[in-house]
DNA sequence: AAGCAGGTCAACCGCTGTCTA
DNA sequence: TTAGACAGCGGTTGACCTGCT
C-alpha cells in the first residue's frame, strides 16, 4: 500500500524555522492543542507541512524540553540503555525527561560512538570489536598451533588474541545455548554479577544483563579491574550474529586442555582480560597513551572504561540559534570523576527494566 | 585573512505501525 | 478485509560553526 505524502508540499517553507514562525506554532498549539498536525499548519497560519510543525514542536518548542549538554548521569544512562535498546532513540529518549529522540541521536553520533570507536569498542555491541577480525583463522592459529603465529596473519589484531578469553565465549556459548538459566545461576554463584545484583530481575536473558562484573574473590582480578561480563555475553550475541560459523569452528577444535573447567577458565580469562582491549595501534594516540583506557599497573595492562569519554566538550549550542539555550557546562574535573564509572553498566535506580521487557 | 577540513545539529526523508471507516 | 490517513520512528542531509594551516 502506498503512502500518500504527508501534505502537498508545492509552496510550503522548509529550511530552519523563525522565531515568528514558532511563535505563531507555540501559541496556536497552547490556545488549541496540537490537534491534527495536517490542518494544524493552515489553522495556524504557517507555510510548513504537519509534519515539519510536529518535529519542531515535538523537538524544540514543547516546554518540558532540556536543552543544552548532556549530564554524565545522561550519558551513562544513554550508554546503559542503548546497550539494551539499540537505535530505538524514542524509547532511550521515553527514560530521559526533557531530552528528545533526535537529540540523543545526534549526541550519540556525534560524541559517544564516535568515542566508543576510537577506543576499540563497538558502539553496537558495546564489546571490543574481535568482529574485525577473522576469528576462525585466529582462533585456530592460537589455539591450536602456536608455531603458526605469525605478524602476516595476525595483522596487528595480535593484541585481541585471548586462548582463555575465547575459550571462555566458546563455553559461555555453549552453556547458553543448552540452557540459559543455568549461567545465569552460574554468574551468580561466581559473583560474576555486580553488588546491585538484586535490581536485576530474574527473568533477564544472559545477555541482556546489564552487571558490573567484578570477580571479587580472585586475588588475580583486582576490584579496580571492572570486567564487563556485558562484553563477554554480547561477545556471545556477536559470535551468533555476524561469525556464521564460528561457533562450529569453535567446537570442532581438538585442543587437548579444552576440558578445562569454567571456573579456571573464567580466572585466567579475568587475569589476561586486560591485554585484549588495546585496539590502537599507535603508541601515541592520546587515547591510548595519556588517557588510555589500557594502563599499566604492576606491570600488566589493565583495561578501564576512563578514557571513553571525551575530552571536554564545548557547548554544543550555537549561539545563534534562536531555540537553542546553554546550560552550564559541568568542569573538566567532574567529566574525569564522572566518567570513571561510565560504562560499568550499573542500572539507575529511576531505570525500571521491566520496562523493557 | 583566506581557505580548507572536520564537527555539530536542526531539519528533512522515507518508511512502518496503528487506527478507523 | 482493505485501504486511506496519520503519527512516529530512524537514517540522512546540508547549512553552519570552529579550528587549523
Amino acid at each position: 500500500m502506498g503512502r500518500a505524502p504527508c501534505c502537498d508540499k508545492t509552496g510550503l517553507k522548509k529550511g530552519p524555522w523563525t522565531p515568528e514562525e514558532d511563535l505563531k506554532l507555540t501559541n496556536y498549539i497552547q490556545s488549541h492543542g496540537p490537534g491534527n498536525w495536517r490542518t494544524l499548519p493552515k489553522n495556524a497560519g504557517l507555510e510548513r507541512c504537519g509534519k515539519s510543525c510536529r518535529l519542531r514542536w515535538a523537538n524544540y518548542l514543547r516546554p518540558d524540553i532540556k536543552r543544552g549538554r548532556f549530564s554524565f548521569e545522561e550519558e551513562e544512562t544513554i550508554i546503559q540503555l542503548h546497550s539494551i535498546l539499540g537505535n530505538k532513540w524514542s524509547a532511550i529518549a521515553a527514560r530521559l525527561p526533557g531530552r528528545t529522540d533526535n537529540e540523543i541521536k545526534n549526541y550519540w553520533n556525534t560524541h559517544i560512538r564516535k568515542r566508543l570507536l576510537r577506543n576499540g569498542i563497538d558502539p553496537v555491541t558495546h564489546a571490543p570489536r574481535l568482529d574485525m577480525l577473522d576469528l576462525s583463522s585466529i582462533l585456530t592459529s592460537t589455539l591450536c598451533n602456536q608455531s603458526l603465529l605469525n605478524a602476516s596473519n595476525l595483522l596487528g589484531a595480535q593484541p585481541l588474541l585471548n586462548p582463555q578469553l575465547l575459550r571462555l565465549a566458546n563455553t559461555l556459548l555453549s552453556l547458553k545455548q543448552e540452557n540459559p538459566d543455568i549461567l545465569v545461576q552460574y554468574l551468580h554463584k561466581n559473583q560474576l554479577s555486580n553488588s546491585q545484583q538484586h535490581l536485576v530481575p530474574s527473568s533477564l536473558q544472559p545477555s541482556q544483563l546489564q552487571v558490573q562484573s567484578t570477580i571479587q574473590n580472585d586475588s588475580t582480578c583486582t576490584t579496580s579491574t571492572p570486567i564487563p561480563s556485558t562484553w563477554a555475553l554480547n561477545q556471545i550475541e556477536l559470535m551468533q550474529n555476524n561469525a556464521t560459523g564460528i561457533s562450529s569452528n569453535m567446537k570442532s577444535f581438538s585442543c587437548p586442555d579444552t576440558q578445562e573447567t569454567l571456573t579456571s577458565t573464567l580466572t585466567n580469562a579475568c587475569a589476561s582480560l586486560p591485554k585484549y582491549v588495546h585496539c590502537s595501534p599507535n603508541p601515541t594516540d592520546p587515547f591510548t597513551s595519556e588517557n588510555s583506557n589500557v594502563q599499566s599497573i604492576g606491570g600488566s595492562q589493565m583495561f578501564s572504561f576512563d578514557s571513553v569519554r571525551s575530552t571536554p566538550i564545548r557547548s554544543p549550542s550555537p549561539l545563534n540559534s534562536p531555540s537553542t539555550f546553554i546550560n552550564s557546562s559541568s568542569s573538566v574535573d567532574d567529566e574525569r570523576e564522572s566518567f570513571s564509572s561510565l560504562l560499568k553498566f550499573e542500572i539507575p535506580d529511576s531505570l525500571d527494566i521491566s520496562d523493557f521487557m
